[in-house]
DNA sequence: CAGCTAAGTCAACGCCTATTGACATGCCGC
DNA sequence: GCGGCATGTCAATAGGCGTTGACTTAGCTG
């Protein structure tokens, strides 16, 4: 009857206060983003870190302040520095065509800040996330005049497929998808452009 | 102590299943806007309404039931009828450089469906409601060949900036404010536009 | 006016949650 | 080898939630 989503961990790990920490900040990390603020359980955490509920008070203070570290520990600064601006827009179009991935570790954050920012319990918590880790890099990145105000559209748009990506019930088979995957396109080619 | 969010309701309105079952789908629709699926209770539902919380379950029968009424009343086929196309990307582009109204039941569809959307949740309740009251629409407005792989597109576009003027801290500064619009309607516009 | 039924009320249950404080125990330095 | 402290465990508390069933009452019908 164990959970089996992560396999029994035999050796229950020396007691180590840095290694749990983390254990129980990456298990958050992990339910933040699948569940939502408020479906995810600090039991079900602790439980997936293999720790108690209260070294979650212990290390981490509180079920808020789980969730901002957590929230900061999910944006990696930089992550966007690598994205070549000419293959982007296809890409992303190409990466919103296809299905959530079951190995979520390589959307978790977007997820997170998703589902954080439409949750009206966490939204206030973002504002200062959102400002350094995720609108800052796409300003640097995208640079030129008006950057603060092209971010914010980007991110908007970023955001948009992600829902749309989210909420499909089933996968766009070929014709569809073709389409749609060029009129992303489109769309994110004008939000990354140099200028209107 | 009383909540001051609606003005007391001196008469208590007369027995009449109609009228009570009417007010307890709007005060739903309002919460469940507001506060997404998790943070919505039932009797705080049921006291703005001025009913009793088992006349929920008598009327609705519960509380994922009571959800998807909400849903379905909370969509008026035919909205986006109405839209001039040429007028829209512009003034959508306007709505979204502006605050979330404070008379919110302008905008409390699109918040209803952003809400239910990103909670896992609901997330499996929505596909027919989408499906025939928010994508069809859109599809029928924009017409033409690849009609739903734009729908999709525009819509996921159009969430995105719901998503972002949420999350939205503090107002557009003039300047700001003037290149997100222009950029904003970029977006739409193409998003709108007959063909790629 | 009497009686019945629909409409509304009330109180309680069972479950799950975050939080907390007291307790046990492994590990390290002396 | 031993004491002390950081680490981990356990149980209890208090509150909120959806749900439920029994009770009361208003308003129509005959």
């Amino acid at each position: 009857m164990s959970d089996a989503t992560t396999l029994d961990r035999a050796p229950p790990r020396k007691r180590d206060a840095e290694a749990t920490r983390a254990a129980i900040l990456e298990a958050a990390k992990g339910q933040f983003a699948r569940l939502g603020y408020d479906r995810a359980a600090l039991r079900d955490i602790a439980a997936e870190a293999g720790a108690d509920v209260s070294l979650i008070k212990r290390y981490f203070g509180g079920k808020e302040a789980l969730f901002t570290a957590a929230l900061k520990a999910s944006f990696r600064p930089g992550g966007f520095k690598h994205w070549d601006r000419g293959a982007f827009p296809r890409e992303v179009a190409e990466l919103m065509a296809g299905p959530v991935p079951a190995d979520e570790t390589s959307t978790h954050s977007f997820q997170f800040l998703l589902r954080a920012a439409t949750s009206p319990t966490t939204a206030p918590l973002l504002s200062l996330a959102v400002q350094d880790r995720f609108l800052a890099p796409i300003r640097e990145w995208l640079g030129g005049e008006d950057a603060p105000a092209r971010a914010r559209v980007l991110a908007a748009v970023f955001i948009g497929f992600l829902v749309e990506r989210l909420v499909r019930d089933e996968p766009l088979d070929g014709a569809e998808r073709a389409a749609f995957i060029d009129h992303a396109a489109a769309i994110l080619e004008a939000a990354v452009a140099p200028k209107g």
